[in-house]
DNA sequence: GTGAAAGCGCTAACAC
DNA sequence: GTGTTAGCGCTTTCAC
């Protein structure tokens, strides 16, 4: 493995010079650069950045904290986020807690030994997790993502959709099309999204003047079809249907949509249907939903942490918080068709 | 930030024994050992592992290269690669290419800077990419997933799925409920994973004895839900419909399932199909496929580089291709609970 | 403009 | 068992 000792033999210079060269200072002469960067390339060298790190105190990583890159809202983040940190030559590890906060916990220490310069956190529960200090002991600015912690600390930052104004949007669409007895699935409400969620769907029935049966709200413990699968059987039993169904992501109307259709039932004929997330593959089932921006989301907070990075403070004076604005995306679930 | 220097000198005792007790060796006092620890926890001392890498020219990092997260193959991958890194003490640099070989280029560089002890590739090209030759010079290993380039060199290795299989299986099972007259739809065969499937489809229509007409195959340059739509029209203009489609991967049979769905098509009724690939949502439309394990594909990866790693030679002497083996996934689409 | 040398934090001979 | 020290490959200050 060659070193820039090698490369200065070869060139005739110093260590010195080289690394000026390979760091393009401006202090040295045509006639040395031109040299070096000859044998540079004639020996194939590749400066070690592990060293430079070493000296730099400084290893242009970054890390984007998971709990399951098989859930279908991360990809689309972290596309957006490693492409900002690609741009800004930064690579990022990728970590999977796989829900096990011991696990996150273990993450951040191993971290935190690799002097990553930043992470990005989209795991987190509403009641935070004390590991997360650990990494501004260490200096390591951190934003979270998706999931906004109750209290945000002054070194903290946040990039989110705005869930409440996404509940809004697929309610208004709903009622919009004359659907007023409209049932509110949700997810588990320790999270910070389905949090947001649900209070934008009880705010904004509020504000239709439209009143929500005891039985027209269903709370999951998790978000998948299974739930949703398990809840559209309790529906079906049901003495009067409800018109329109809102579930809180599309996971849960995937299970909806499937169970409704092996019991016969008609969407949107029989009962109208909106999720909340776009999945990828939620135009499948002509799902009407919510986009939350997830590749944007993943750009923000990437731009967020190379900002904390710039300013070499952690605590810096910027926008501490950066919420992106859904967009409904309409189908046919909805009945969009068949009634306006 | 704190140094093993601290330690030593809140412990009372040298830098070298602290290091050995950081590292376990078993050659320290239990008191010097009690002492060290304790003046560890109390400092909240964390190892640089940018310093120890230098000093063990080993990351403890490895690196996987996809084109794309978000194309759904990847996350089942990633999570099996990842965790097989995790339980090793190993992190994970995520890299996209994009599709861009001169963006995948700039990485392997990059990660060759960065001394990453092994790197997973399932982007390849049949057609090579001489860049992959740095890795070697450079002593990093890497493995093909997925993807085999048609010449393995000696110290390449490759682990993917049975895609030949995997088409005999969709093939059978389609021959078996009495389907003869099958259309055959590939992605571009200038992929492994198509051209394989595609060689698998002929191979196994031949060995049934069934002919297959010159309107029975069409090619796609890509293998998204689009081409399979484009198609899906081409063949609603048939003069004669086949009985039976197979797709060669999912997202060309979305597409045509929604095409066919939109013209008035039933599935399995007036035309059965299958895919390939098991995506994440097939089951919405109740496809019948075939599973490639990516999950596994991503965990035996992770097994054959630490393997590698271990053995400190590139070129091991152990299998040099994993193929594992898929698995027929019927539902509705195919028409099994009709026929059979 | 160029070079010598110190030092980033760690590990591992080697000496005691 | 424990301590001293060289050195991993780089950057950067300071002389020249």
């Amino acid at each position: 493995m060659l070193t820039i000792k090698d490369v200065a033999k070869k060139s005739g210079f110093s260590v010195a010079t080289v690394s000026a060269v390979v760091n393009g200072l401006p202090v040295v002469s045509p006639k040395a650069k031109e040299q070096i960067q000859s044998a540079i390339k004639e020996l194939g060298y590749r400066p070690n950045r592990v060293a430079r790190s070493l000296k730099n105190s400084k290893t242009s990583s970054l890390a984007m904290i998971v709990r399951d890159v098989t859930n279908p809202f991360y990809p689309e983040v972290i596309m957006g986020f490693e492409d900002v940190a690609w741009s800004n030559n930064y690579e990022v590890f990728l970590c999977n807690t796989e829900n096990n906060p011991e696990r996150e916990k273990k993450y951040i220490d191993n971290l935190i030994g690799r002097r990553v310069d930043g992470v990005v956190i989209a795991t987190s529960f509403i009641q935070r997790e004390n590991h997360y200090d650990r990494l501004l002991e260490n200096g390591i600015p951190y934003v979270f993502l998706n999931r906004r912690p109750e209290q945000l600390l002054d070194h903290e930052y946040f990039v989110g959709s705005d869930n409440a104004a996404a509940s809004e949007k697929a309610v208004l669409h709903l009622t919009e099309l004359g659907y007023k007895d409209i049932l509110y699935m949700s997810g588990p409400l320790n999270l910070y999204t389905f949090k947001k969620r649900y209070e934008g769907f009880l705010r904004t029935m509020d504000k239709m003047g439209l009143p929500v049966g005891e039985d027209r709200i269903l709370f999951s413990s998790d978000f998948m079809e299974k739930s949703g699968s398990e809840h559209a059987k309790r529906i079906l039993g049901y003495e009067k249907m409800p018109e329109a169904i809102f579930c809180s992501n599309d996971l849960l109307a995937f299970g909806v949509h499937q169970t409704f259709k092996e019991a016969g039932m008609r969407i949107p004929e029989d009962v109208a249907l909106i999720g909340l997330d776009n999945n990828r593959y939620s135009h499948l089932i002509d799902l009407s939903t919510v986009e939350p921006q997830n590749n944007q989301m993943g750009r923000k907070a990437g731009e967020v942490l190379l900002g904390l990075l710039k300013i070499k403070d952690v605590i810096a004076h910027e926008q501490k918080e950066i919420i992106l604005e859904p967009r409904l995306i309409i189908r046919k679930s909805s009945g969009a068709d068949a009634r306006s």
